[in-house]
DNA sequence: GGACAACATAGGTATCTCCTAGGGAAGCCG
DNA sequence: CGGCTTCCCTAGGAGATACCTATGTTGTCC
């Protein structure tokens, strides 16, 4: 069986003309590298060397050999490098997921700064849906990813909360501003509402039924859209009002509603962001860096837990 | 420690994405593919796949090593391809010691032989001189040669004769050809003599001085060159005569001497051609094959032995 | 001819590699 | 929901390998 050990042992032989010093130059006994090289000369089933009273003299099988395994010897190096550079996040590839509001307000900046500090590496930062974020961090596909809880199947999942948001009401209608939202009023209210395919695992409409049902009451969605953007341009037209967490509100209301406001419910209501990954795993160094860069960028727009 | 194995182990399970099928695949059991995917894990310091539940799945660390990995691989697969390639006389280089007059009327066919025989393999044809050739062999530089005997210097030295020429006397003078030259008539001889350079070794030389030392005679030189294309040439323009192999004169008579002829000595000389290498060494297929194709092409201007 | 240098050989030990056997977790199915 | 299967891990042991030291052999140099 070919081995790097013995291509090793059949270059540093063939540049020193000599066992012993190569032996030397590799830090071991003469002998070892003769049986090294005995061993890959039977494992080709050619002569590299002959043995001349004192002292080996290449064949010119070994000079044809030569170029070979240095060549296969630079391959080794080669991957070796890789590995360390990856590990030092020199390049790479660094995946993780996301899904739903936070992607929208912390995505960008996070990557950012993942390419700020790494500038070598590739950023994957995937989640169309929760339930795909779910199902490829139970298959392994994916090591870690930051999602709004509600909707987490938490079996054999590490579930950790880092930053809790509001989810406030907003309207470009200044009346419906003046205090804050109850339960009474969200029901009589004229809805637009985003992320219609996933609407039955948005944790924004999770938390909003669960808090309308204990008064009994049923939430009213006049309006279904899949971008918050449009959902918000929407309450900027007067057209209906939404409810979404505040830091989105704060970002998106400038830019796409600057007429509209936004305004606490009565009591208030939450949406938790958690990091997940599967129980019982050792983060890789990347999942890490990512965990902590995507926590940070969080906690700038949400109030930390 | 890296190991080849270790990346063919890390190849078969990345392509089957299982423990188990790569096992299969390369015919171990599965718990060796798994030690041998920690050791390169362990010896990377990355970790290469997630172990996630029932299943394995390469991380974005192996989808960057892979292509790392094949191209080592297949660097290794070329070195051990080029060794049996080299065996089998398809590539790789051939190099033979020939010195001598032997080189001049059996060279060029052996080359031609041998590039016949095996179209992709290099020849080398060495030998500038008698000593050289002797050191070489002696250094190792040289697995085998074929020379002419009297000038070996045999410790530790294989000769085998292989065939044997007759050396005789050329001139262009009929007169001088009629009847076979004895030693009182070539001690008065005009002669040119080549090899000027290698005098002291020359086979022939020697075996011509011997043989007239035995009358108490000495040679007479008059002209001394290094070609004998050239001593042949001054033969035909009947400045000299001279005392060549009669294989040597038969090519070379005709070509550059058309009015010269040759005849014998009375008794008779003769030069000895042998292949000679290092005794107890084993030789190589490609040394064993050419001294095959050259004593078969020296037998063929020579008589065999 | 003696000293030295270089490779081969021998023998012992530690490590590695591979196996079999058995345990545990996850997925599949009745 | 419980049993079965699948897949990986762990453990322990046998055989091979790799390395060492000590010694023999041979060629070279003085």
């Amino acid at each position: 069986m070919l081995s790097l050990h013995q291509l090793t042992c059949f270059l540093a032989t063939y540049e020193h003309g000599s066992l012993t010093a190569a032996a030397e130059e590799l830090g071991y006994a003469q002998p070892s590298v003769s049986e090294q090289i005995r061993a890959l000369e039977k494992s080709l089933g050619v002569q590299l060397f002959r043995r001349v009273g004192r002292g080996v003299v290449p064949t010119t099988v070994a000079d044809t050999l030569r170029p070979h395994a240095e060549r296969t010897l630079a391959a080794a190096e080669d991957t070796r490098r890789a590995a360390q550079q990856v590990a030092r996040f020199e390049t790479g590839t660094i995946r993780f997921g996301m899904f739903g509001i936070a992607r929208l307000y912390a995505g960008a900046g996070l990557v950012a700064d993942v390419l700020a500090r790494h500038p070598g590496v590739r950023v994957e930062l995937v989640g169309q849906n929760s339930a795909g974020v779910q199902e490829d961090l139970r298959r392994g596909r994916l090591e870690a990813a930051m999602i709004a809880i509600p909707q987490v199947h938490s079996e054999g999942m590490s579930v950790t909360p880092v930053a809790k948001d509001e989810i406030v009401y907003i309207s470009s209608d200044p009346e419906r501003l003046r205090s804050p939202v109850t339960a009474r009023q969200l029901g009589n209210a004229t809805l637009v509402m985003p992320d219609t395919t996933w609407r039955a695992e948005d944790s924004v409409r999770i938390a909003v039924r669960s808090w309308l049902h204990s008064s009994g009451l049923n939430p009213q969605t006049r309006i279904e859209v899949e971008d918050p953007e449009i959902a918000v341009e929407l309450v900027g037209m007067g057209l209906a009002d939404s409810v979404i967490p505040r830091g989105a509100a704060e970002q998106l209301l400038p830019r796409l509603a600057p007429n509209a406001g936004w305004v606490s419910f009565r009591p208030k209501i939450h949406d938790v962001f958690a990091i997940v990954h599967r129980a019982g795993a050792t983060l890789s160094p990347a999942a890490q860096l990512m965990i902590e860069i995507a926590t940070r960028r969080i906690q700038a727009v949400a109030q930390p837990v």
